[in-house]
RNA sequence: GGGUUGCUAGCUCAAUUGGCAGAGCAGGGGACUCUUAAUCCCAAGGUUCCGGGUUCGAGUCCCGGGCGGCCCA
């Protein structure tokens, strides 16, 4: 929950009764947050020390017990209640004559309180297990009530962000909780009982490899790096293989940017192995035998149900090569596989490779269709650029996916350890080179010309496969604390700095600001000496610093206001927001002679990567017009999503006298956007400047277009050329 | 990113063609010595996610926004 003083406020009716009660506690004296109690059991374990208690008798046994009163029975002079810890639950008896004065005692109490108890274990008349109260002691009082006892916490949202309350209220989300627990230790056993090393490796890699995945990025700030949360550990633990160790393996976090949905949290829970003197088909039979095992010692059965289905993981599990299934669902490999995709309806570009068209075919017409776990071997080669290739049929890899109720829960590969081999399939990567292409991981590729053994891997994701164990639908039910944006009201956190680093890792920043603050010849000096850093930025850098310097503050407003497009003046773009169309902008004005800024607002965690900038803007406030430097030189582009930040600075700069004020906006929300800023008090001709939607009216597509459509828009509007057609009214 | 669907009291849910926002549990007061979803009586509890619009009148219809669920990409 959040401290807003007016969440705060409309909370106030329910927690007043208990923090009354609080109150009324330590005007007593009561600590009503004690620091220890001493118990003498734990609850689960107290029926089995009783076995032979008949209804209303009472045992020899007195016990010490702590716990969260879950529910609260009053009966007159005598109140039942029911008291769980983590080991089970059982009902506290309290009767007005055996608990005498402390009897009153009971009104301070509130269920979802932590209650120490203390009496002789006790069978009711109803036959019910008890503890007769002959004391008691509030350990620590609830402020906050609990979820509806019988049905629950069931708002999926509430469940997700107030974990804790799931817990305390819904079984099941202990039992998958605990389900999780006992299968990870199980596999770390089962691996550890056949020779195999658990290490640790980079989470912060500075090349991110071993998955085609886009990665989160980060900055170290004392190493003056950007570092990448690691998509896989595999280029990690293959090279602890050329170092010997034959069979090693490691669980933990991988770290993907991309979409959330039942199947993918962004970040996720894998286990990979590598073992010496195997392939691929030995990996086959080390997962069918920990899986089927794992879900033995978890689920009892290696038949578990899931989603009304009755998964078999009983070993050997099916395999089928990719060719083949593909085959049955109706196409033919060796005939016109575009025309079976027509036929098939699966969507296809007609350019792409054999090898894809097989894998686009497996993955829309088979995989969901493969409930019981079966190996789908041998991918195509242009499709798996990490397995070494078949030995017998070139055209595929030794590759296969453990498919488990149509998901991929595992992947195995017989590894490539011809170092030519895979600098060429790395290379070969760049040339196609997208977001999820690798960086050429030199030191890897030496570890690989000191000889990897042949060697067999194996990637298994724990999330999916505890999904199977626990018969959920959703990935986010078997992790605690799935990623969810933040509630609405919530500020996130600023960002982290991230200074404007290139690729040679040269501090460009420090570098202009040193040229801004000392004399032009200096930065001309700087700039003849290091013209590898960039020289054109720092060129720009120069001039301006001439520029500024020539001329006292207020004359160079009034020369800056005399004319935007007076030839000595560079042109300085503002560019507000760090998403794909705000970085193609900065890129091309950068190379079109503007001196580009970009404010990041709060929601730019990385902006690292921001070539085309000269300066970076931090969060600054968004009213900070010193910060933001407007003048009748500057052109600004608002190129973030619609946000809180993005609106204010819209509203800052409204107010100055720029040239240019362009707003980007999804289809149809000008209007609205209009509308509102009429509401807010500017005037018409304010608002009238505004550009909204921003660009020429190019039917542009891609971030990329839509950057093109701003900037000729900015330039017509500095060169006092054509009446742009998006201008409202 | 697109489609679809949801958001009403602390929790679980109602509210007919647009017509006085209700109940159960929890919480407050009272009765009750064998309850266990206790029961009975009384009283209280609301920015119907937010902002606009249509209307005599909006939880309900329309537009925009926020955060979720599901499906698709």
């Amino acid at each position: 929950m959040s401290d807003a003083p007016e969440s705060s406020e409309r909370a106030a009716d329910h927690l007043k009764a208990r923090r009354d009660k609080l109150d009324s506690l330590q005007a007593a004296g009561e600590d009503a947050f004690k620091v220890m109690f001493e118990r003498s059991h734990l609850i689960g374990n107290i029926p089995e020390l009783v076995p032979d208690l008949e209804p209303g008798g009472e045992s020899d046994l007195k016990v010490r017990i702590g716990g969260r009163l879950m529910a609260f029975r009053r009966q007159g002079k005598l109140v039942f209640a029911d008291l769980a810890d983590a080991s089970g639950k059982i009902q506290l008896l309290a009767q007005a004559n055996r608990l005498g004065d402390r009897f009153a005692g009971l009104d301070d109490l509130d269920i979802g309180d932590w209650v120490g108890a203390w009496g002789p274990v006790i069978r009711t008349k109803r036959g019910e297990l008890s503890v007769a109260l002959e004391g008691f002691d509030i350990l620590t009082k609830g402020l906050r009530p609990l979820p509806e006892k019988w049905h629950g916490l069931k708002d999926v949202e509430g469940r997700y962000r107030q974990r804790y309350l799931d817990l305390i209220a819904n079984p099941e989300a202990r039992t998958v909780m605990m389900a999780r627990s006992s299968a990870i230790a199980f596999i770390r056993t089962w691996l550890q009982e056949r020779r195999f090393i658990e290490v640790e490796t980079p989470m912060l890699q500075p090349i991110h490899g071993g998955a085609l995945a886009k990665p989160f990025t980060t900055y170290h700030e004392a190493l003056n790096m950007n570092l990448f949360l690691r998509v896989a550990p595999e280029l990690y633990l293959k090279r602890l293989v050329v170092g010997g160790v034959e069979r090693v393996f490691e669980v933990n976090r991988n770290f993907r940017n991309e979409g959330v949905s039942v199947r993918h949290n962004p970040e996720f829970t894998m286990l990979e192995a590598y073992q010496a003197f195997a392939d691929y088909n030995d990996m086959a039979t080390l997962l069918e035998g920990m899986v089927s095992e794992a879900a033995q010692a978890t689920c009892g059965s290696m038949k578990v149900p899931y989603q009304g289905e009755i998964l078999d993981l009983t070993p050997p599990f099916r395999r089928a090569r990719l060719i083949d299934l593909v085959r049955e669902a109706g196409a033919d490999p060796d005939g016109d596989l575009v025309a079976d995709c027509r036929r098939l309806g699966v969507k296809v570009d007609p350019n792409w490779s054999w090898g894809k068209l097989l894998l686009e075919i497996y993955e829309k017409k088979v995989e969901r269709n493969l409930l019981q776990p079966t190996f789908v071997m041998d991918y195509p080669k242009e499709v798996s650029p990490l397995a070494r290739s078949h030995r017998s049929d070139p055209r595929f890899t030794e590759h296969l996916d453990l498919v488990i109720a149509g998901m991929e829960v595992g992947v195995a590969y017989s590894e490539l350890t011809d170092p030519i081999d895979q600098r060429n399939r790395f290379e070969a990567q760049i040339d196609d080179s997208d977001d999820e292409a690798h960086a050429v991981d030199e030191d890897f590729l030496k570890a690989l010309e000191y000889g990897m053994p042949p060697t067999g891997g194996l990637g298994f994701g724990i999330d999916r496969f505890l999904m199977v164990l626990t018969d959920q639908a959703s990935i986010r039910e078997v992790i605690l604390f799935p990623a969810l944006r933040p509630e609405e009201g919530v500020t996130p956190p600023a960002a982290p700095k991230a200074p404007g680093v290139k690729e040679n890792g040269t501090d460009l920043d420090g570098l202009k600001a040193a040229i801004k603050a000392s004399i032009p010849e200096i930065a001309e000096a700087v700039v003849a000496a290091m013209p590898e850093i960039g020289a054109s930025a720092a060129r720009r850098a120069a001039d301006d610093a001439a520029h500024r310097a020539a001329e006292t503050p207020t004359a160079a407003r009034s020369a800056e206001r005399r004319a935007p497009h007076d030839p000595g003046v560079i042109p300085q773009l503002l560019v507000v927001g760090t998403g794909k169309v705000a970085s193609s902008l900065a890129r091309l004005a950068e190379r079109s002679g503007f001196h580009v800024r970009v404010a990041a607002g709060p929601d730019a965690y990385s902006v690292g990567e921001f070539e085309g900038a000269d300066e970076v803007i931090v969060t600054p406030e968004p009213q900070d017009v010193e910060a933001l430097r407007p003048d009748a030189s500057t052109y600004v582009a608002i190129c973030s999503e619609v946000n809180e930040f993005a609106e204010e600075v819209l509203q800052t700069l409204m107010a100055t006298d720029v040239p240019y004020l362009g707003v980007m906006l999804k289809k149809g929300k000008a209007a609205g956007a209009f509308k509102r800023l009429g509401k807010l008090g500017f005037s018409e001709a304010q608002i009238a400047r505004v550009r909204m939607p921003i660009g020429l009216a190019l039917r542009s597509q891609s971030p990329e277009e839509i950057a093109i459509s701003i900037l000729a828009e900015i330039v017509s509007v500095r060169r006092g050329g054509l009446q742009s057609s998006s201008t409202p009214g």
